[in-house]
DNA sequence: ATTTTTTCTTAATCCAGATTAAGTAGCATT
DNA sequence: AATGCTACTTAATCTGGATTAAGAAAAAAT
């Protein structure tokens, strides 16, 4: 078993020996070379990824062409279409490798497996939903009252190892702004060092 | 059990009969009047409100004083400040009735009582929360793509129940707009009959 | 019924961030 | 080393929605 895989489960449940080797045998080792896509818009999620090395990003294209990042998945984070996923159809999103990127595959057959053999399972999935709803709660209310500077001040803490090595076009587009407009306010307001 | 509950719960998962009537026992019915508070920021959030009749509403009052509300709940929803909950600390949000309302309500520790003894609720819950994950994104994507009138929209989509009894200015905090403007847009775009 | 509060509207002015456009610098590819 | 790409910058202009201010109308409270 990955380490990285088990001590994120392990953040939240136990599982014994027996079921760990169960839970790896329903996953498979992908790659992803750089600007490879692991899901194109409209085609259908048909698993989740666990990224264990690089970057994957998901994103929307609007009826502009304008892209919208919706996450990072660095190593240790969950990747997935949800809307896709879990309902089976379409994609809206593109899941895009920033760098070359290793990643742990579950399709959604064999988690419905896994949740059914190891039901704490379920709690552990449960919690990882429930902290997402709240980080989008937050990002939502960071886009509704925060101007952008905040926001991207917010982006720094919430994925620290990326403020750096990102180029600025993939952080203003998740913080919601233009790249000419990251430039002009990241250049009146200079990163800390 | 409450009716809606009950349609509720059998949406993703069935229970025995045992299960529900020891479920019930876990809820005390509530009520609030109009302008009432469920919650206030600074509170922590000690469990989870199933609403059965009138409506609350969940907001943030910003640094400037400016509230966004985060979700309605109407008969049927479930309505708490997440991140209070979880993690036991103080509330950001405010949970106020818009509308004399009962709730049903469940503590925190009797809600991890009865995920022990009701283990299906996890997967209930995960699933529940899973469609709030997918409900938050759509959302995000909206406020970053679309003009306030689609948001609009989207809104009267989402809860067409309450476009046309709530008051505009909550109609216009959800999407993420002033009421002025909101007043505005909605008089040159008249609403569709 | 009258006062008070809240909702809703209109309109003028303002601003954060978008758009457009042009140019620079780096990094691949041939 | 020339030909792209893609990232990034700068600057002028524009715009969706905010702010401010005032009043009208509806609802709630007395």
């Amino acid at each position: 078993m990955d380490p990285l895989l088990l001590t994120h489960l392990q953040s939240n449940i136990h599982l014994t020996d027996e079921q760990l080797s169960e839970l790896e045998g329903f996953f498979q080792p992908r790659q992803l070379k750089k600007k490879h896509y692991l899901l194109q818009e409209g085609e259908i999620n048909l698993g989740l990824a666990f990224v264990t090395e690089g970057l994957l990003r998901s994103y929307k294209v609007d009826s502009n062409g304008f892209e919208h990042v919706l996450q990072f998945a660095p190593p240790g984070w969950w990747m997935a279409d949800m809307k896709s996923l879990n309902r089976q159809e379409p994609a809206e999103l593109f899941i895009e490798a920033l760098e070359p990127t290793a990643y742990l595959f579950i399709t959604r057959q064999k988690l419905d497996l896994a949740f059914k053999e190891i039901p704490q399972l379920e709690r552990h999935f449960r919690m990882l939903a429930e902290n997402a709803v709240i980080a989008y709660q937050q990002r939502l209310i960071g886009n509704l009252s925060l101007p952008a500077i905040e926001r991207f001040a917010t982006f720094c803490r919430l994925y620290p190892t990326l403020t750096r090595s990102l180029p600025h076009k993939q952080i203003a587009s998740f913080i919601g702004v233009t790249p000419e407009f990251f430039s002009k306010m990241i250049n009146n307001t200079p990163l800390p060092d």
